[in-house]
DNA sequence: GCCAGTAGTACCAAAAAGGATACTGTCAAT
DNA sequence: ATTGACAGTATCCTTTTTGGTACTACTGGC
């Protein structure tokens, strides 16, 4: 959520990197910009997408970034209930940001460990601290 | 601090946002990669440049950044003390992201309250939640 | 009749993050 | 003699965020 960011952004002028932040502050809501980048999903379709996810915390990042004005909420008054979830103009405008994070992510973390194999060894000597460690963790 | 999303990182991988994200989660560290952007600077120094923040936090937040391989501290033993941070090759390596987080923060929040006046009419329009708000209350 | 899928809520508990305030020690300048 | 700059710590407390579990209502298919 943004409110204890916004306040920030008033006391703190010229921060235009935490205002931006404030914005995908959450822990889902980077992933789930980056999966509303691909197109318009369902509810469900969101969650298997992040099994780890609690419905209640989908529920709230949904709703957060709704409020933020970078997702828009569409509800189809059918049943069973059919929810669509896609990115506002002002959502969309997030993908070089969302591109990237993503882009730094598999370049410096890499998450995907059946790609272990495919860390650059030059850039390996680079790393420090988590980033270390993460590596020699499923190394 | 990274320790709760490296587990998610596990946890769930593929997630390349996630991971990028779990580096710069904190409420200052965006701010502090882009201050350090543009060289080395000394404790007290960032602290004039983030008045609002504690030394306290400050402290923290740069010896996470350190422990995340992104940050470089050097301690030069004198008296009275005199101590420098700069970013790591790895924390470089951050650049596109806090760029394109300064750009998106300068063009849909635009901290600098002076220049509140040159919001561009046409974007506002598309602006809603917290974005539209922010707005709201500069006009 | 029972289960799965749809999109959620409600309630409670835990953890993590952040803030306020006061304190350290040395030196240089006033 | 006192003050300020330097770079922090220590302690306590509050807010914020996240997680766990259970529950709703309705329908279509077996």
């Amino acid at each position: 959520m943004s409110r204890p960011r916004a306040k920030l952004v008033k006391d703190f002028p010229g921060c235009a990197v935490e205002a931006a932040l404030s914005f995908i502050d959450g822990k889902w809501k980077g992933v789930l910009l980056f999966h509303l980048l691909a197109g318009t999903q369902r509810f469900n379709e969101l969650r298997r997408k992040l099994p780890s996810v609690t419905q209640r915390m989908l529920t709230r990042q949904l709703r957060e970034l709704e409020e933020a004005g970078l997702v828009r909420r569409t509800v189809h008054p059918v049943v069973p209930p059919h929810v669509d979830y896609d990115l506002t103009p002002l959502g969309r405008s997030m993908e070089p940001v969302i591109r990237s994070l993503a882009i730094w992510g598999r370049t410096y973390v890499f998450c995907a460990q059946d790609e272990a194999h495919v860390v650059p060894p030059k850039e390996t000597t680079e790393l420090q601290g988590d980033a270390l460690r993460y590596f020699a963790d499923r190394a």
